[in-house]
DNA sequence: TGTAACCTACCGATCGGTCGGTAGAATCCA
DNA sequence: TGGATTCTACCGACCGATCGGTAGGTTACA
């Protein structure tokens, strides 16, 4: 009944997020929801992983949908509080954009909050007001991302592209990653997020016939 | 008890597939799971779909895991049919990154068939036989990107990056498209495979910056 | 003593899957 | 040629299990 806005963790609090019950269910909740899909978890799985009974956790949530809505909301919390109201307020673009791809792409390695992950994988999960709420979120960023190219384009920093094949190609670079990217692997996020940012911006060619030679001594 | 191996289409027939019923399951399942979701889609959803009940389509599969393997063994098909056979060939190793960008951007793009789209989504949701053999497949294809790059890179047509890097980047790019892309929109699907060739091979800087612009203020 | 947190026990609905049965086309044998 | 037989494709009815969710009691703490 009242849980839809009044127990989902509010945006005006910092990082530390509070630690009581329900976003314990939350977060145990993204895991399961995150490993084996929203409509292959039970609420039995969910509560198993809280070590609560089912019962037990529908005190403090109204719904699975709710619960889902829930997590994504909070993983868009994060999503702005950590990347976009920062990187927004950056005035050379093309600095702009790099932090934007740096941040990015770091929330999504750094794997402490599958909330985001969740975000990524079940958008279609979501129906409704809940559905039209997050894609509101989400296409806010995207109108930040084509605003940014077409500035970027403007002052000349960047060649002639569709502002919105730019955009999507970013976010699938960086979105994708969740599929392969392990932390206790070889490669480490702060180096994949270089490489991101010399990729997109540099492509993949040598630049050897280029006029000045290449600035970045490997 | 037979299905498994029996039904589902063999790799040796050729692109024009054989309109049988239970292709038109397989179809018409894959449609729906793309659209809702393995986990939140019902066997009686997919009986809808080809207007027949839960039993009759019973009659051409084995279980709702076995469909699904079978929808994603259609989709391999398909991608190494129409794609990585064909690229496999090409000697210049630029001109077969390039071929490879073409045809599996096209592949996604072109909406014919959801089996493709299927594996991308719903990697999670196969276990244990269904998910190796699946996963197999895919890791030949990443192999195979992997070897590309390092073969560029030897012969010093890119620079030095880790290809492991530069696959799923590209990768990403790609397989991202599903999520937002729309073939009656405002972008051409032959547009979009130039441009992410481009965008990927010489990146978003414009060239007469991108060699001799600022050095990098880290 | 009140209230938040949590439990056991249970609900109706729906799930994946199976059963016995059947219409109609194909096949076989005389 | 034609009746008997078999096979393919399918259905309505149903199964046990599990689903999301709830009613009402118990516990812990203020």
């Amino acid at each position: 009944m009242r849980a839809v806005q009044a127990n989902h963790p509010s945006r005006e609090e910092s990082p530390p997020r509070r630690e009581t019950r329900t976003t314990q269910i939350y977060e145990a909740a993204a895991r399961v929801f995150c490993e084996h899909g929203f409509g292959q978890s039970s609420m039995a799985d969910v509560a198993a992983a809280v070590n609560m009974t089912k019962a037990g956790i529908y005190h403090h949530i109204a719904s699975k949908d709710e619960l889902l809505f829930g997590i994504m909301s909070y993983g868009m919390d994060v999503f702005e509080e950590r990347v976009l109201d920062r990187v927004e307020k950056i005035r050379d673009p093309l600095e702009r954009l790099r932090a934007t791809i740096r941040g990015h792409l770091l929330l999504v390695t750094r794997d402490r909050t599958k909330e985001v992950t969740v975000v990524l994988n079940e958008a279609h999960a979501l129906h409704g007001d809940y559905r039209t709420k997050i894609d509101r979120r989400k296409r806010h960023y995207v109108r930040f991302l084509n605003e940014t190219f077409r500035e970027l384009q403007r002052k000349g920093f960047i060649r002639e592209i569709d502002p919105r094949v730019a955009t999507f190609a970013l976010l699938g670079m960086i979105n994708w990653t969740y599929h392969w990217y392990t932390a206790n692997g070889r490669i480490r996020d702060t180096d994949l997020a270089e490489a991101y940012i010399d990729l997109f911006l540099s492509g993949l060619l040598s630049h050897d016939q280029a006029a000045c030679g290449e600035n970045d001594p490997a």
